[in-house]
DNA sequence: GATGAATGAGGTTTCATTCAT
DNA sequence: AATGAATGAAACCTCATTCAT
């Protein structure tokens, strides 16, 4: 019945979030209790729906904030510099990407998306047309580019999408879930770079073709 | 004496996992109902605890079985030709994990350890153990032999593996969670060739090295 | 300077108190939310408790306010008239209380009370005392005024209260809580007399008394 | 995690709608706590939700076994005797169904329905469609057997439903509501002949007409 | 006086697990 | 071996009430 806490500040919808990204990572999306949440957000249980209106809507807000963040990125480099550079342009698309990734943070979203898109369509739609689809739409323009400067191989850009998105994917699962000691990680500047020398390596157009 | 179909008591389990399978899918580890779980496998609820001590125990048994297939076949592939072929080795493996991970059924319980190995230590710690690093052992090996021959780049193998691995969890994910009617997939054996393709374009030794 | 139609700071409580009726009549008790109230009130949810100390408070008023007016206008009724008509009283008795249950404002607070009084003896105590045992006196009285003219059987007034109270009970419940189009109601002032030649008719002497 | 009690006697539902009887009259629908229904029932809160579905099923399914009684026997009574001896008929069916509300057990579900149709359409329509519109259809064939044998006058059967049930409602509040010790219940049997009394004497055809 | 953010007890409902039969 | 009734902990969400501003 009592009511102890200061004034709303401003930011309040971001902390619960922050605090809903840690919960969500430790526990999974099902197992996550909003009282959790809430205390780590240093408010009452209550209170966090002043904000939000149900745990869903915490994981669609917390996946639509970040979503596309990568997205845009890639984007906006291809934008910039894809006509002059496009192997270089990939390049710092990764070196971001990658290190985005790396991002306890940053690589959260799609981590809880990965994990709670297979039974949550919503989520998935919505992480599709907001990340995959805007990702996609940047990776074949600059393939495309790439393509007709002669720079890079004349690839499906499905194939290639895969392909970066890929071992992104997969360094963020061995980072974040897979690590063990004895399997120490590549550091993130050295492994965004050999990444994008290996998928470079596999775009540039052979010299002699192939048998 | 009238036969009715003996009562095929060595099945069970098998039963009871490929009913797990479908229910873990469909609804995420969590939110999974041993009931239905039950009633797929057209037992009682309080069957299926005859043969699994607990839903944890029924998820691990599910890792179990399907984890190390792809790691053993690599390791299988690697043992059998890498000397003989090291790259059409590794052409192998890729069409073998990639048709295998295209496969509803199979990718299941990678997909399924994706969404619980984060807050599941347990499932973490036995899929880095036997699919992981058996993985990796194989790959690691394959490159090593492959560069001894001249036809590899002597490339970091954790690399290798996250940009060998990578494609084929994008595809999973691009398949069977982000799938849109307007992005139609590749079929599968052109999908294992280029991701193949790929990848082997970006392991062979560049003729003249780069600047 | 701009006459903003002054605050009517004294009308306030009466304000609460018709929002309080209409969320009552619409949720039940146990289902009214005191931000819903405050609402329709046209102030916030805090200001209510400046008029009120609690949800029960507010429905006691409410029960206070409305009571007796019409055991009231009873007994005003028989001490104007009781000595002069009996017959007629009552008839204006009932057509007074038959239109009072009919409007919707009023029959509000019996309803309300109908309603919680079985698990609220407070609300119930008073009820009974307020207005039944009031009602109750007035008629009681009026039997015996008509009694003692020889105008009305000589009945024993419980019996009377509960055939000049249901009636009007009966209606209220037909009216607004089971009403279907297919079962028109009378109009309030067919109805009031139909009821009131009803009861009279019960209450008359025979002419001949009945073997 | 434990599993005490002994097998389901056939007669569970049985037993928890008589214990959900006691609670919804003790503290209205909204602020009966399934827990206490399944304490009374002698059975686990979670063992409730084996047989009903949720805290309306059981208001439902409470009101559903107990609608209908009364207006059922007043509709056999009517096709048993109504052509012999209207009066009587009217005279048994009053006397039944006082006799029944003015039982704690058979009263129950009305009042629950009084307290709760009011924001409850679906009880109310039930209410409706099973108990006042066969009541009702019961008590018009009667009046209209009578009015054409010249035993009762011809009124609006609509007012006669209200001036029949209308008193048995005004009983069941006072005998179970408001009650007091000081405003002595008169018994139930004299209140049922009174009561029919009273009525009949309204029905019953004027010798001269009144002036 | 007025506001509305904040609290937190409390209730319904679900479901993994047990065990009498 | 198999059943399925029963348990009870747990978690989401609501809302009356408070109080800093």
């Amino acid at each position: 019945m009592p009511a102890k806490r200061a004034r709303r500040p401003d930011d309040r919808p971001e902390e619960i979030l922050d605090a809903a990204i840690d919960v969500f990572l430790e526990n999974g999306f099902a197992a996550a209790r909003m009282e959790e949440i809430a205390k780590r957000a240093g408010i009452s249980k209550g209170a966090v729906y002043l904000y939000f209106n149900s745990k869903e809507a915490l994981l669609e807000e917390l996946v639509r904030r970040s979503a596309g963040r990568i997205a845009t990125a890639a984007n906006d480099f291809v934008a910039r510099s894809a006509a002059r550079d496009p192997a270089d342009t990939l390049r710092q698309i990764l070196r971001f990407a990658v290190r985005a990734m790396l991002d306890e943070k940053i690589s959260a979203a799609p981590r809880i998306v990965i994990a709670e898109a297979p039974h949550s369509p919503r989520i998935a739609a919505f992480y599709r047309d907001e990340v995959i689809r805007r990702g996609s739409a940047a990776l074949t323009q600059l393939i495309e580019i790439g393509a007709a400067q002669g720079v890079f191989r004349d690839v499906d850009p499905r194939i290639v999408l895969r392909c970066v998105m890929g071992p992104m994917l997969a360094s963020v699962l061995l980072h974040h879930v897979f690590a063990a000691p004895d399997m120490p990680q590549p550091d993130p500047e050295t492994l965004a770079d050999e990444i994008a020398d290996f998928i470079l390596n596999g775009l540039v157009p052979r010299p002699e073709a192939a048998s």
